[in-house]
DNA sequence: GTCTATACGTAGATAGAC
DNA sequence: GTCTATCTACGTATAGAC
């Protein structure tokens, strides 16, 4: 999935790569779909604890933006394939299981949350409600990982024509977002 | 393409809807890659001349920033496999011909000049490089777009979780990017 | 230009021996 | 649990008749 996309996973091939042929493998996992189902709850489960991991380190400040930006990026370069299955969905005819569908949900009530604790300490006050911040956050995030990911994968994060643009992310929002001074 | 995704284009689907066989596509296209490779540069030209159209139609004003985001929301719902051909590369092992390069090449140059345009004219100081600020707001755009596309592509553009969210966004650059008075 | 026939390879999945 | 053998289907591409 990693050197072919995500599309191109290849049950022949998973089974090489472990040891086996290829119908051994049905043991396990009762189609290719399933596989599918169990990295996608895999790769939200795992983003999800990082985030909460970062919102557990970190006061309600603007490091927790620069953290939580770098985490998102650093995440797609670690492990394109999970990212790419579970924020760009690149398999036709794949639906998430429900299992993962609520790994999903926890993630977003998470982030909805930690978005709104920002805005009532009165570090932010982004004149949209938290929920649209947080939307509108996500959204620039993922922005920036995927066309760093698309164009310049091979760049560590920080460099790039788009992995360079953490900071300048982080700025934009601080300016719109800093509650202003009556 | 639009119904499966777009590495899952068919020749033998292709042929079918134009009422021929599969080996008559031979005649008009060498390969497949051949025809994606078409649609690419067909897909980079269209959203080009878009681009183009609303810069020579807009004066150096906020409304220009309105407009980019929702014709760039526009055109991913109403050719939504020409957008992730052109800006997601879905397909393994494709990559764009000279042709389509050279195409990619010029829609940056303009939207670079472009955004050069509104920092010369005073309407914005985005403290970092017009490149930088061009390609900060390419990844909102890009970020609330294939968020839309890939969760809500049946609600039409301004509706939905991010599809709403145009206003907000050119309301955050505003916010950021306003030149402060001194 | 379009067709039929077919080569050639691949991929998911199953049957049944061990 | 793992294997070999095989089924079934699909998909790109070519050969050659019309």
């Amino acid at each position: 999935m990693r050197e072919d996309g995500v599309a191109a996973l290849n049950l022949q091939e998973v089974a090489r790569r472990v040891g086996m042929r290829a119908p051994s493998l049905y043991t396990y996992f009762p189609s290719k779909i399933a596989i599918y189902e169990a990295l996608f709850v895999l790769g939200m489960r795992m983003y999800r604890e990082r985030v909460e991991q970062i919102i557990q380190t970190h006061d309600p400040d603007w490091e927790i933006i620069h953290a939580a930006l770098t985490n998102q990026m650093e995440f797609a370069l670690e492990y394109p394939e999970l990212y790419q299955l579970v924020f760009q969905r690149p398999v036709p005819g794949f639906v998430p299981s429900a299992e993962g569908m609520e790994e999903a949900y926890k993630l977003l009530e998470i982030s909805y949350t930690s978005m709104a604790k920002l805005v009532d300490s009165g570090l932010i006050a982004p004149g949209i409600s938290a929920e649209q911040a947080n939307d509108l956050f996500i959204a620039l995030m993922d922005g920036l990982t995927a066309l760093h990911l698309a164009n310049e994968p091979h760049l560590p994060i920080g460099e790039g024509r788009f992995g360079s643009l953490i900071p300048a992310a982080v700025a934009l929002l601080r300016a719109a977002w800093t509650p202003k001074k009556p």
